[in-house]
RNA sequence: GGGCGCUUAGCUCAGCUGGUUCAGAGCACCUCGUUUACACCGAGGGGGUCGGGGGUUCGAAUCCCUCAGCGCCCACCA
C-alpha cells in the first residue's frame, strides 16, 4: 500500500484552508433564500496572542458555524479584535518605558501615535493564529473596536444616552497613584499575596458633652484624622449606646464630630469604634453618604497634605511623613492609647509600587436601573437562553441588584469622552459628537456667542472598553451608520441596513462566564435599547482551561502549552477534538496533552479506515449477498447515532455530540462494520458492498466535518473524484431518517455472542486462528439467524448450528436467552466447568429470589404501573429459563 | 458577609419529570495478541454500598431535611 500508515496533518491543513478562502466559502451575504446563522466572535485583545482559552472557545464557534453552513444556512462568523484600553495601554507604556520614554513626557497625540503603531505591528496576530485552528470566519468582515465607524458608534451612543438622561457625572472613589499622578483601574492595583503587616493605632477622642470621657478608635491611617467627619459604632453595640448623638473632638483641629450608629461597623474589630473619613476611604465615603457627612479632602494629588488638614506643620508634607508626625504628636498629647501589628491588604500601584491612595473624583456613569429591565426579563423568560441554564440564577441575581456603571477611565487609548468644558465649574460642559456641535451648544449654554473652539476643553478620559464592546453585535454590521441610526429617536431603523436586518439577532454567543456581566449582560441591554431586539438567541458559556492540577493556565505559571506547537504536532483536527472530548458547557477543561493525543489517534484511525476501504481490488458488477445484513445494520445504526448527535447539538452538548460521533466511527464503523464486510486477505471486494461502504464513509465524514474540518475535506476529495467546488465544507449535512430499531437490537445480541466466544478463547487460551464449532439454542423472541454469517466470521467458527440439541462435552454459556455451546473435545476441564456453572446458578438463584420477593409484595403490585410489573415478571421468567439451561448443561457435563 | 453551584469507577464527566435500556461513557489500568487498515492498533477483563446521616415512597443516584468537603461570582476587614 503506497499510503503512509500515519495521517500527515502538516501536508493537508494549510492547503485546504487556502482553498476554502480562495473559494470564498467563509463569506456570507444576506440571502433571502437561506436561513441566516450568525455568530460574533468575542473579540480578543488586539495585541493578544492565542492561548488555550481562545482555542477552546473558537473551536466551539467553528463547530457550530460549520454545521450550520452544511445545513444550508447562510453562516456568518464575524471576527474582530478589541482595543482593550487598559491592557493595551499598559503594554504600550511598558514598551515605551523600555525605550526610555515616559508617558508623562508625551502629549496625548504623541502617545496615541505610538499606540497605533504598536497596534499595527502586533494587532491581528491572534486572528492569523485562528486560521491555523481552522476557524472559518468571514474575514472580509473583520472588525476592530477602534475602527473609525466603530469609534463614531461609541460616541453616538454616549451622546444619545446622555441626551436620554441615562448618563450622569458622579463622585466615586478611585485608585490614585500619587507618584505617577494618575488614576488606576482596579486591575492595575496589586495586593501582596500574603497580605501586609500594618500597625493599628488606638487613638482617644474627647467627648464634647462630658468633662473627662473619651472614646477610643482604631486606625491604620492616623494622618487622615484631620479629615474625620464622624465616629461610628455598631447600632447594637451596648458599650457605646450612651454616646450616640454626642460629639467627639478631633485631636489637633479641635473640630466636634458626631457619634453615629452604622451597621457597617464590626463590633469585634479594634475597639468597635470607627473614625469616618469620607474623603479617604471607600467605605467611609458610603457611610458619609448615608449620614450626610462633610467630605474633607486633606490630601493633594501628589500625596502631600493640604491646608484643609488645618495643621500648618503638616501642610505640604508627604502622607507617610505626616503619619509619623501625627503619631509623635498624639503620643505627646497622651492621646495615643496603644498600637498593635495586624495583617491586612495594602493596594499598590502596578506601575510605581506606591501605596494607592483612595481618591474621590468626578466620573461618568450610566444609570442602569431602567435601561437594564428588558435585559433581565429576556433571560428570565428564556428569550435569551443560557447554556448551561445554571447561569440563569447568577445572571438574574446580578441584574436585580444592578449598580450604576462607571464608564470613564483615566487613560488615553480608547474612545475619548465627548464632553466639552467651557467654564471652570463642574457643570459647565456640553456633550456632543463633534467639536462644532459642542461649540454651538456651549455658546447657547453659556450665553457667550463669541466663544471659539479653543475655549472648549474636552474631557481627558476615555470610555471603559466594555462601553464599546457592548455594541459589538450591532456595529460589526455597521448598525450605527448614518443611514441606519436614527439620532432623533435614538434607535436603529428597521429596513435601513440589510446586513443587520438579516444577521441580527445573532444565533449564538460563545464566551466565558467571567464576562457574563461585563459583556454579555451589557450587549443584551444595548441590543434592546438600540435595536429593540436581543443580540443573540443563545449564550454558550465555556469553562476555563486549567492544567491537571486545576491551576488556571497562565503565562506567569508557564503551564500553558503553545497552541501553535500543539497544532503542528497533533494536527488542528487532533487539537480540536482533544479539547472537546471533555468540555461540557460551563465546566472547566482540565487540559492534558493526552487528550490531544487521543484526538490525533482518532485522525489516524479515520485515515487508516480510508486506506482500508480504498485499498481493495474491486470485483466489478458483483454483489456479495452475505454483506447485505451488515449494510442494513450500519444504515440503521448510523441513523440512530445521528439522531442522538442532532439531539446533543440542539442542546449545545458539543462534547457529547463529538463522543457519539467518535464511538460511531471507532466502534460501529471500524470495529464492527468494516470487519464484517472486509474480504479475506488478497480477495477483492464486490462492487456493491464497496459502493455502500464509500457512501457510509462519506456520511461519516460529513458528521465529523464540524469537528475535524481538515482531514474530512482531504478524504472527501480522495475517496472519490470531485471537482474543486465540490467541498465537504459546503456539502449537505445528513438528514435524520427513520431506522430499523429491531435490526440494531438483534445485532447487539449477535455481538454479545461474538464477544462471549472471543472471551472464551481468551480464558482458555485458544488462538483466534483456530476455528471453533458453535451451537446456539435460541429461546428468545428475536431471531439472530440473519447474523449467522457475521457471527461465524467475527468469532472465526468452522460450523455454526442453530439447534435445540445440546452437544456433549461442550463449554456452555448463556447470552441473554441464547444457550451457546462450544464443543471442545479434550480441552475441557469438567470439574472446573462444573464449578463455574454452579457459581452462575447460585448467583442467578439469588437474583430470582429478589424478583420473587418484589412480586409478592402486594403494595408493589398494586401501586406500581402495569408496565413495571410486567417487566419484573418477564425478568423473572428469563431468569428461571436461564437457570434451567445452566442446570441442563451441568447435567450434560456430569455424564 | 451576600448569592449561586458542585460532590456518581483511578481521572474527566453523562444520568431529563423517582420504576424496562439504572448504575453508564471516554481515558487510564490489567491480561492476551509480531492476523494481511491502523501498536497513534486489535480482542477480552476488572473496577463504584452514586460525599455522610435522616426522611417521603411499594420503590430514590434521582424528591425533602441535615452535616461535611469543594468551587465560582459579588462586596470586603478600619
Amino acid at each position: 500500500m503506497a499510503l503512509s500508515t500515519k495521517y500527515n496533518s502538516l501536508e493537508v491543513e494549510d492547503r485546504w484552508y487556502q482553498h476554502w478562502m480562495d473559494k470564498g466559502f467563509f463569506h456570507a451575504e444576506p440571502n433571502p433564500d437561506k436561513e441566516p446563522f450568525s455568530i460574533v466572535i468575542p473579540p480578543p485583545n488586539v495585541t493578544g496572542v492565542l492561548h488555550m482559552g481562545h482555542m477552546l472557545n473558537n473551536t466551539i464557534q467553528d463547530v457550530l458555524i460549520r454545521k450550520a453552513r452544511m445545513e444550508g444556512k447562510e453562516a456568518c462568523w464575524v471576527p474582530g479584535t478589541d482595543h482593550a484600553s487598559i491592557a493595551t495601554e499598559a503594554k504600550v507604556v511598558r514598551m515605551l518605558r523600555e525605550k526610555g520614554i515616559k508617558k508623562s513626557d508625551l502629549t496625548r497625540e504623541e502617545f496615541m501615535e505610538h499606540a497605533w503603531e504598536w497596534k499595527e505591528k502586533y494587532g491581528g496576530i491572534i486572528l492569523e493564529q485562528l486560521k491555523k485552528l481552522g476557524a472559518s470566519c468571514d474575514w472580509e468582515r473583520t472588525a476592530f473596536t477602534m475602527d473609525p465607524d466603530y469609534y463614531d458608534a461609541v460616541i453616538k451612543v454616549f451622546v444619545d444616552l446622555y441626551r436620554k438622561g441615562f448618563i450622569y457625572r458622579g463622585l466615586r472613589m478611585i485608585n490614585w497613584d500619587c507618584e505617577a499622578m494618575t488614576a488606576l483601574s482596579n486591575e492595575e492595583v496589586i495586593y501582596n499575596e500574603n497580605g501586609d503587616t500594618a500597625t493599628l493605632y488606638s487613638v482617644r477622642y474627647k467627648i464634647q458633652e462630658s468633662e473627662d470621657e473619651y472614646v477610643t478608635i482604631a486606625t491604620v491611617r492616623p494622618e487622615t484624622i484631620m479629615g474625620d467627619a464622624a465616629i461610628a459604632v455598631n447600632p447594637s453595640d451596648e458599650r457605646y449606646k450612651h454616646l450616640l448623638g454626642k460629639h467627639a473632638i478631633v485631636p489637633f483641629v479641635g473640630r466636634a464630630i458626631p457619634i453615629i450608629a452604622d451597621s457597617y461597623v464590626d463590633l469585634e474589630f479594634g475597639t468597635g469604634c470607627l473614625k469616618v473619613t469620607p474623603a479617604h476611604d471607600q467605605n467611609d465615603y458610603e457611610i458619609g453618604q448615608r449620614h450626610n457627612l462633610e467630605v474633607i479632602d486633606t490630601i493633594n494629588l501628589d500625596g502631600t497634605l493640604n491646608e484643609k488638614c488645618g495643621v500648618p506643620a503638616y501642610v505640604g508634607k508627604d502622607r507617610f511623613v505626616v503619619r509619623k508626625m501625627v503619631i509623635k504628636d498624639l503620643k505627646a498629647a497622651g492621646d495615643l492609647v496603644g498600637s498593635e501589628d495586624f495583617t491586612t491588604r495594602i493596594g499598590r500601584s502596578e506601575r510605581t509600587n506606591t501605596v494607592v491612595e483612595p481618591k474621590l473624583s468626578l466620573q461618568w456613569f450610566i444609570n442602569m436601573q431602567d435601561i437594564s429591565k428588558r435585559a433581565l426579563s429576556s433571560v428570565v423568560d428564556d428569550e435569551v437562553k443560557l447554556h448551561p441554564a445554571k447561569f440563569k440564577n447568577t445572571y438574574i441575581h446580578w441584574m436585580e441588584n444592578v449598580r450604576d456603571w462607571c464608564i470613564s477611565r483615566q487613560l488615553w487609548w480608547g474612545q475619548r469622552i465627548p464632553a466639552y468644558f467651557y467654564g471652570d465649574g463642574d457643570d459647565d460642559f456640553v456633550v456632543a459628537a463633534s467639536i462644532e456641535e459642542a461649540l454651538e451648544l456651549a455658546r447657547e449654554a453659556s450665553g457667550n456667542s463669541s466663544m471659539t473652539a479653543d475655549d472648549l476643553k474636552q474631557d481627558s478620559d476615555v470610555l471603559d472598553t466594555w462601553a464599546s464592546s457592548w455594541l459589538f453585535p450591532i456595529e460589526v454590521f455597521k448598525g450605527f451608520g448614518d443611514d441606519s441610526f436614527d439620532k432623533e429617536a435614538g434607535k436603529i431603523k428597521a429596513g435601513a441596513n440589510a446586513d443587520l436586518d438579516y444577521f441580527y439577532p445573532t444565533s449564538v454567543l460563545v464566551t466565558a462566564p467571567e464576562i457574563l456581566f461585563f459583556w454579555v449582560a451589557r450587549m443584551i441591554i444595548a441590543g434592546y435599547e438600540y435595536k429593540e431586539e436581543k443580540p443573540f438567541e443563545n449564550v454558550y458559556l465555556t469553562g476555563i482551561v486549567r492544567d491537571k492540577q486545576r491551576r488556571k493556565m497562565s503565562k506567569s505559571l508557564g503551564n500553558s502549552p503553545d497552541p501553535l506547537d500543539l497544532i503542528a504536532q497533533y494536527g488542528a483536527d487532533g487539537v480540536r477534538t482533544g479539547m472537546l472530548f471533555s468540555s461540557p458547557a460551563g465546566n472547566d477543561l482540565l487540559f492534558d496533552e493526552k487528550l490531544v493525543e487521543q484526538g490525533r489517534n482518532f485522525s489516524n484511525k479515520i485515515w487508516n479506515a480510508f486506506r482500508l476501504v480504498t485499498g481493495w481490488e474491486v470485483a466489478k458488477g458483483e454483489k456479495n449477498e452475505e454483506n447485505e445484513i451488515a449494510i442494513k445494520w450500519f444504515e440503521s445504526r448510523f441513523q440512530q447515532a445521528f439522531v442522538e448527535i442532532e439531539d446533543h447539538f440542539s442542546k449545545y452538548r458539543i462534547s457529547d455530540a463529538l463522543m457519539t460521533s467518535y464511538k460511531l466511527v471507532w466502534n460501529d464503523f471500524c470495529s464492527w462494520y468494516l470487519e464484517m464486510i472486509k474480504p479475506d486477505y488478497g480477495k477483492p471486494i464486490d462492487e456493491y458492498t464497496l459502493n455502500a461502504t464509500i457512501a457510509f464513509f462519506e456520511k461519516v465524514l460529513k458528521t465529523l466535518h464540524p469537528f475535524m474540518p481538515f482531514i474530512t475535506e482531504e478524504l472527501w476529495h480522495q475517496i472519490a473524484e470531485r471537482s474543486n467546488d465540490d467541498c465537504i465544507i459546503v456539502a449537505e449535512w445528513p438528514k435524520p431518517a427513520p431506522f430499523d430499531a429491531s435490526i440494531i437490537s438483534v445485532a447487539e445480541e449477535a455481538f454479545e455472542i461474538i464477544s462471549a466466544v472471543r472471551n472464551l478463547r481468551n480464558e482458555k487460551g485458544i488462538s483466534m486462528k483456530e476455528a471453533l464449532p458453535l451451537t446456539i439454542n435460541q429461546k428468545g423472541t428475536e431471531d439472530i439467524a440473519p447474523f449467522a454469517s457475521v457471527i461465524r466470521k467475527l468469532s472465526n467458527l468452522d460450523t455454526l448450528d442453530f439447534s435445540s440439541e445440546a452437544p456433549d462435552n461442550a463449554i456452555s454459556f448463556v447470552v441473554r436467552t441464547n444457550e451457546c455451546h462450544v464443543t471442545l473435545a479434550g480441552l475441557i476441564d469438567a470439574d472446573k466447568e462444573r464449578e463455574e456453572l454452579q457459581k452462575e446458578i447460585e448467583y442467578l438463584t439469588g437474583f430470582k429470589n429478589t424478583i420473587e420477593k418484589k412480586l409478592s409484595n402486594e403494595r408493589f403490585v398494586n401501586n406500581a404501573p402495569e408496565q413495571v410489573v410486567a417487566m419484573e415478571k418477564k425478568k423473572l421468567e428469563d431468569t428461571i429459563a436461564k437457570i434451567k439451561s445452566l442446570q441442563d448443561n451441568l447435567a450434560k457435563l456430569s455424564q
